[in-house]
DNA sequence: ACGTGATCATAT
DNA sequence: ATATGATCACGT
């Protein structure tokens, strides 16, 4: 493949952003790291976010964007995810934060979770960490969109857990509600603070959710394509 | 071994 | 504090 010679834009087309994922696949952080000038931390612990923006780079994505799709000329999310030597996931995967009040009128046809979603590049990369960063490699993108059956099983979640969230129920959420779609603590630490819906109806300070895809929902849409 | 709750960096 | 990008790590 051509390297990078220099930024690449923001590709044109679906197909175009496609063949940019596809030429990814095979290498490994390493190379890609070397190659964009871009100094390779030793682990990811305290750089988390280090994979999803060094693939964003090498794909054109605006960095460090804005709210809302990575693509939002082509309508499409770009996520990487961690998988072990089976192709499984080995994190959930976040999409994007949960609205804890000015839900009036929020369904789900209109929902962050729904748009999100709507249509995902999927780069799955080695993510075991007994694999040193710089020689795990990237793996083949799938462009996915959820069938009706996921779409179903999603928009079921998410009315269960908004249902909670406006009835002044978080604080009751755990991240075993939901079969497919999870709420979780999204924050800085456990003493964030963000305004949230009380049981009586009345203002509180709660930590910030997010939703979160479960692991055997990714796995299931990585195994289709992996099976086709 | 695994999932849940906690956490990390950076920009605005 | 909120948004982006996520993974860490403790308890079961």
């Amino acid at each position: 493949m051509t390297f990078l010679s220099s930024l690449p834009l923001p590709p044109e087309n679906e197909q175009q952003l496609f063949e940019r994922a596809q030429a990814l696949a095979g290498f490994n952080l390493g190379e890609l790291a070397s190659r964009a000038q871009i100094a390779i931390p030793h682990d990811l612990k305290r750089d988390k976010g280090w994979v999803g923006m060094l693939l964003e780079l090498y794909l054109g994505a605006m960095a460090g964007s804005k709210p809302e799709q990575d693509f939002p000329a082509l309508g499409i999310e770009l996520k990487t995810i961690p998988i072990d030597a089976a192709g499984k996931p080995l994190e959930t995967t976040f999409v994007c934060v949960a609205p804890l009040t000015g839900n009036s009128g929020v369904t789900w046809a209109n929902s962050h979770v729904r748009h999100k979603l709507a249509r995902v590049l999927w780069i799955p990369v080695e993510g075991e960490r007994q694999i040193p960063l710089a020689q795990r490699r990237i793996g083949s993108p799938l462009l996915w969109q959820p069938n009706q059956q996921e779409e179903d099983m999603l928009r079921r979640d998410w009315e269960e857990l908004m249902d909670l969230i406006v009835l002044g129920h978080v604080e009751r959420i755990t991240a075993r509600h939901g079969e497919v779609l999870q709420l979780r603590p999204k924050a800085a630490n456990s003493k964030a603070l963000t305004e949230a819906i009380g049981e009586q109806g009345q203002p509180i300070l709660t930590l910030p959710r997010g939703f979160y895809l479960k692991k055997s929902f990714t796995g299931a849409l990585l195994a289709r394509h992996f099976s086709i």
